[in-house]
DNA sequence: ACAATAATTTAGGTTCACCTAAATTATATT
DNA sequence: AATATAATTTAGGTGAACCTAAATTATTGT
C-alpha cells in the first residue's frame, strides 16, 4: 500500500478525479496530456495504482481508470488542498484570480492538516474557490455541481455564473475584464448555429460580449 | 550547472551554510547526522555538487565542504524562504512558535518568488524570526550576528536573549515557559564549574532556573 | 470484412537520490 | 613509530518516476 502518496500519485489521482467527473473512465491518453506525461509511462502507473494495496484505481487495459473510495478520497484531499490554497492566496496575500493556480499547485502537495485547518478557519470555511470551484468539505465529501456549460445556452435563456475554469490565466483576465466571474447574472441575446458563438449581455456591463466554444465550454452556470 | 536546485540539493546547500557559520567547513558525517542520510550518500552529492557547473560547493576529500558564492547565495534563498515562512506562519495563522519549523521546512522549497515577495511585504520586511533568527536580505545577504550561546557567559553577567535554536519543539516549549525568548533580559546567579549548569534570573520571572548545557548551548544572547 | 488509423502496452533504457558493506585514509593514543 | 579508532570513500546495489521505440490491440470508415 502506497501509505505515503508522493506527489506524483497525488497528480494522478487529481487529474482522474476531474476526468472522471465528465461521467467517463479516464483514459491513458487524456491523462498523459494533462499530465504531461508520455502515455507509456502513464500506463505503468495505472497498473501501479491498481495493484496497490489497497488499489486507488480501478483499471482494465484499453478500458481506463476509475478511482476506488480510497482513491477518491485521496484525490479529494489533493483538491480540498488546492482550493483552500487558492482562496487563502487571494484572500490573505492579495494574489489576483489568474496568478494563483500554479502556486496552489505546488503548495497543495506539501501542506500539513495543520495548516489546511487553519486557512480553512481563517477563511470561514469556504465552500467556493475565487474561480467558484466547489471545495470539498473537510471530512472529503464533494457537494453536488448542478451547473451546465455556458455553452449549452440558448437564445433569451438568463443564468448566473457559477465557475469557471482555473487553468488558463489569459482566459481568467479576459473573463474578469468582460464581467464574467461567479454570481454575475447575464442573458444570451443570440446563439449562432454557424459557429456556436454566443452574444452576452452581462449584468453590470454596457455593450454585448461575443463568446466562442473556447470560452463557453469553460464557463458554468446555474439558470 | 544544476539550473533547477532540487530539494535535496536545497537541504544540502542549507546545511551546509550551518555548519560554515560554526567556523569550519562542513564535514561529511556532520552533514550525514543533520540530514539523516548515510555518510557514503553525503561524499557521493559533495562530489556531485562540487563538479558543477557553476560548482556549488568547495570540496576536498576528508576536507569538508565549503559554499562557493553561488552556493551561498542559494543557501541563504532556502533560509530567507524558511524564516519568512515561520514569521508568516506565527504572525498570521497563529502558529505557536515550536510548530512552525517542520511546516516552513517543507514549504521553503516550494513558494515562488512571487509568494516570498507577498508574505516579507505583509510582514513589514521582518529582520528576525520568530526564534529571533536573522533573515537574510531580499537581496541575499545575511545580516551579521553578534550573539553568543549563553553558556559562555559566567556568574553576574548580564545580557539579552537574542535567538534560540528553533528545531526542538519541546525546548521551544520549555523556553517559552520559563520565559527565555528574544528581547527578555536575564542575569547569571551561578555558574557551576562541575557540570557547566546555569543558575538564571529571567526578567519577569518569579523564580530562577538552572539549565544544563543541553539548552545553554541553544539560546544566543548579546551583552 | 478489412485495411487504415488511433490508442495502448511492452521492452528496454535513464536519472536521481538514496542504501549497505567493504576498503581506504586520517587522526589520536600510547 | 605503531596501532587503534574514527572518518571517509569506493563499489555495487535499489526504487521511483520518467523516457523512446517498437509491438500489439481496438476502433473506424468504406
Ligand atoms: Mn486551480
Ligand atoms: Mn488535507
Ligand atoms: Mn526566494
Ligand atoms: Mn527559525
Amino acid at each position: 500500500m502506497p501509505e505515503i502518496l508522493t506527489q506524483s500519485i497525488q497528480d494522478y489521482l487529481k487529474h482522474i478525479y476531474k476526468l472522471n467527473e465528465n461521467g467517463d473512465a479516464a483514459s491513458t491518453n487524456d491523462l498523459a496530456t494533462r499530465l504531461n506525461i508520455a502515455p507509456a509511462s502513464v500506463t505503468g502507473m495505472l497498473q501501479k495504482l491498481a495493484n496497490s494495496k489497497p488499489a486507488l484505481v480501478l483499471y482494465k487495459k484499453h478500458q481506463g481508470a476509475t478511482l476506488t473510495k480510497p482513491g477518491e478520497k485521496a484525490a479529494l484531499e489533493v483538491i480540498r488542498h488546492h482550493r483552500l490554497l487558492e482562496t487563502f492566496l487571494v484572500t490573505t496575500l492579495g494574489y489576483s484570480w489568474d496568478e494563483v493556480h500554479s502556486e496552489a499547485d505546488k503548495l497543495e502537495h506539501v501542506i500539513s492538516e495543520d495548516f489546511e485547518a487553519r486557512i480553512a478557519k481563517a477563511l470561514g470555511n469556504p465552500s467556493r474557490d475565487p474561480h467558484g470551484e466547489l471545495i470539498p468539505t473537510a471530512d472529503l465529501v464533494m457537494p453536488s455541481d448542478e451547473s451546465r456549460p455556458l455553452a449549452s445556452l440558448r437564445t433569451d435563456e438568463a443564468a448566473t455564473v457559477k465557475r469557471v475554469s482555473d487553468d488558463d490565466p489569459a482566459l481568467l483576465r479576459h473573463l474578469r475584464e468582460i464581467g464574467v466571474v461567479p454570481e454575475v447574472k447575464l442573458t444570451i441575446k443570440n446563439y449562432s448555429e454557424f459557429d456556436g458563438n454566443l452574444t452576452i449581455k452581462v449584468e453590470g456591463q454596457k455593450s454585448n460580449v461575443v463568446l466562442g466554444k473556447e470560452v463557453t465550454s469553460k464557463v458554468f452556470v446555474d439558470k
